[in-house]
RNA sequence: CGCGGGAUAGAGCAGUUCGGUAGCUCGUCGGGCUCAUAACCCGAAGGUCGUUGGUUCAAAUCCAGCUCCCGCAACCA
């Protein structure tokens, strides 16, 4: 009998940077799935992998001296020495450089081509001479270019393009009739409302202002542009277009592609036009994940605040990071992504809930039954609940995995882990330990509680590499039946006389206030060395690398209102190593300032400075505290501070013109 | 009127499809226990579910308007 297949899909991600946390999110949750779809018995296939051709890398490229082939091939060694620190267990690792994708990606388009949904037009756009870059009507930012700011010019590009409205209609269709084909619902509605109902049009394919992608066979002065290109790497992958298709017979359609939010539009709508073009059935679920966002703004290179996913796991293991982005956040859903909350996770559920549960049970089998379990066994009157909350968990795991909500799944199992804490302390063990009578009770009990763990630890096998393995050592069960996802119902499957062997803890406690303070930092050097990878890249692309001002007029400096304050009391800021908070008199009025100085300053050496601020600069929270204004200082090319302060030491509140 | 999402206890969220006692985790306070990683277990306080109006016996949930926040607008997971 062969297996039911299921075949798994995260986007391939496009390696002009490294990839942050985000990129962990989507394909932890993909590698989790299949990982489970594998326990339950399908023969699954998982896939991600890299988009390596465009403008954009090309350019990056040419910046660093270097070929594009050379560059992409160093982040895709990044990018898959970060998924092997993630345990991610794809089975193909596909890159659209790849020689059998790229002849698939020809072969592709001609069909295309021949049939007639790929046509050549002319592309019209709008040309920024300085940036050597096209961009569409919309892009474009009060008529200029939304990268320099510069006027651009109308211009003319020849170029193919896809018959994207002929399937208008049969879409709109599609979509209608298979509710579960884009989730979650609301994205559906976006897509139709948002998309597919004002009208699509047709979709331009390929590109002659540069030259790092596929060429087009019939017409080598085009590439072919990242819409065929990328997206057709879910069937290339499976040998479709190749001489052997026999993994393409058997896996597609996909069962789900799982994608970020923001390219649902192209899973829903250009790649299914594009599967109808060539007569080949549609994916059957398109499921668009949320973001991780940080303080509720999005995740992004420019803002600087992306956190690198293996700080993390250098410093809390795959298994703990794994879970925090399944469990914290609902899928679909965006979520908050805070320090705070990693540790909290870590300390509560898994060092408290869940490790504490292990070493306290196997800790009393050994000091009770120096390490192994009597035979006799007897009941408790609790034993009843504790069995019948397991058997409820399972089911509502099943249901939950099913549908993809991994954070509902792990709160589930986590009842059960609570309500086998709760039955240690109703069964007592210590008081059972005191009376030779009660050792079968006190045995009995104690084998509920490593069955219990037993349960659990199969349901974890998905989201944790590590963790339930480390479990089967102590409970001696490692890779044997005992841990399969068929022996999960059947209650007292370990042997009577359990042996277990004390392992070291599975996740130690966190120090909450210093390790927060000690991960801030690590995350922020993390941040500073990407700046400084990124600035490098920038400046070898021949960007000016000093910041220029253009000349404004007195009526622009007149908006900044600078007055000056005397500084009446400064302490450090709890958390930060940068950070003063000032108290700042200005004429009669007081306010707090934080200021990024306390490298240069003593909280001694501020109280009494006649400073210089900005008065009118809109309040800010930083650290959790308010700061109201900006104290000016000077920096010099190393970035060292130092205090712009009033000569004559007039009082406070004085215009600065 | 471009489109979508969000607003629920001090914090972070679930619940809204299909109206019926407002729930979870953390935090706080009180208690229990001592096997364990200062852990675990029990209890309590804390919410007019953003706002205004409507439908209804009954609205966090349905309908209409408004306010604020976030995102998207042709490849940032």
């Amino acid at each position: 009998m062969d297996k039911k297949t299921f075949y798994v899909t995260t986007p391939i991600y496009y390696p002009s940077d490294k990839l942050h946390i985000g990129h962990s999110y989507c394909t932890v949750a993909a590698d989790t799935l299949a990982k489970y779809k594998r326990l339950r018995g399908y023969d699954v296939r998982f896939m991600t992998g890299s988009d390596e051709h465009g403008q954009k890398i090309e350019r990056i490229a040419t910046g660093l001296g270097i070929t594009p082939k050379e560059y992409v091939d160093k982040v895709v060694a990044g990018i898959k020495d970060l998924w092997a620190s993630l345990d991610i267990s794809y089975d193909k690792f596909i890159r659209t450089t790849d020689e059998d994708h790229v002849a698939a990606v020809q072969k592709i388009f001609k069909t295309l081509y021949d049939k007639g949904d790929i046509y050549k037009s002319e592309y019209e756009g709008w040309y920024c001479t300085p940036c050597e870059s096209f961009f569409t009507e919309h892009q474009l930012v009060d008529g200029k270019c939304p990268d320099c700011g510069r006027d651009v010019e109308k211009v003319k590009e020849e170029s193919y393009f896809f018959r994207l409205s002929k399937y208008q209609d049969r879409l709109i269709k599609y979509i209608e009739d298979h509710p579960e084909f884009i989730q979650p619902p609301s994205r559906q509605t976006e897509m139709i409302s948002n998309f597919l109902k004002p009208g699509l049009e047709d979709l331009c394919v390929s590109r002659t202002s540069f030259s790092w992608g596929i060429p087009v066979t019939f017409d080598p002065k085009h590439v072919i542009y990242v819409w065929v290109d990328a997206l057709s790497n879910y069937i290339t992958a499976l040998g479709y277009g190749s001489d052997n298709d026999e993994l393409f017979k058997k896996y597609w359609p996909a069962d789900v592609h799982i994608v970020g939010k923001e390219i649902v539009r192209f899973h829903s709508i250009i790649w299914p036009a594009m599967l109808m073009a060539l007569d080949l059935p549609l994916p059957k679920q398109i499921f668009g994940h949320g973001w991780l966002v940080i303080d509720g703004g999005k995740m992004s290179k420019s803002k600087g605040n992306v956190v690198d996913p293996k700080v993390l796991i250098d410093r809390y293991g795959l298994d703990a990071v794994r879970y925090f982005l399944l469990r914290e956040i609902s899928f679909g859903q965006d979520g908050n992504f805070t320090n705070e909350a990693l540790i909290q996770r870590i300390n509560s559920d898994l060092a408290n809930d869940l490790g504490n549960l292990v070493s306290r049970t196997v800790g009393m089998i050994d000091k009770y039954f120096g390490g192994q379990l009597p035979a006799e066994h007897a009941a408790t009157e609790f034993d009843a609940d504790l069995k019948s909350v397991a058997a409820d968990t399972i089911v509502k795991f099943e249901e939950c995995m099913d549908k993809m909500l991994f954070s509902d799944a792990l709160s589930a199992l986590w009842t059960l882990i609570r309500r086998t804490n709760k039955y240690i302390d109703e069964t007592q063990p210590w008081i059972l330990a005191k009376n030779e009578e009660d050792m079968p009770k006190l045995a009995g009990a104690l084998y509920n509680v490593a069955e219990s763990i037993r349960i659990v630890s199969i349901m974890l096998q998905p989201f944790m590499p590590k963790c339930p393995k480390a479990i089967h050592k102590q409970l001696n069960i490692e890779g044997t039946e005992l841990t399969d996802w068929d022996n999960i119902r059947i209650w007292g499957l370990l042997p009577k006389d359990l042996k277990v062997e004390k392992g070291p803890a599975l996740f130690p406690r966190i120090d909450r206030k210093k390790e927060l303070v000690e991960l801030e930092a690590a995350i922020k050097a993390a941040q500073a060395e990407n700046l400084a990878n990124k600035a490098k890249n920038e400046k070898s692309e021949e960007k000016e690398d000093e910041e220029t001002f253009s000349e404004i007029s007195i009526d622009d400096f007149a908006k900044v209102h600078l007055v000056t304050g005397e500084v009446i009391a400064s302490e450090s800021v709890k958390g930060s190593n940068k950070l003063l908070k000032n108290t700042v008199k200005v004429g009669n009025e007081v306010r707090t300032i934080l200021s990024g100085i306390a490298k240069y300053y003593t909280p001694e050496e501020m109280v009494g400075k006649k400073v210089v601020i900005v008065e009118n600069l809109a309040p800010r929270k930083m650290m959790g505290e308010m700061s109201c204004g900006m104290i000016l200082c000077a920096a010099d090319k190393d970035g060292n501070l130092s205090l712009i302060t009033d000569d004559k030491q007039f009082e406070s509140g004085c215009d600065v013109r």
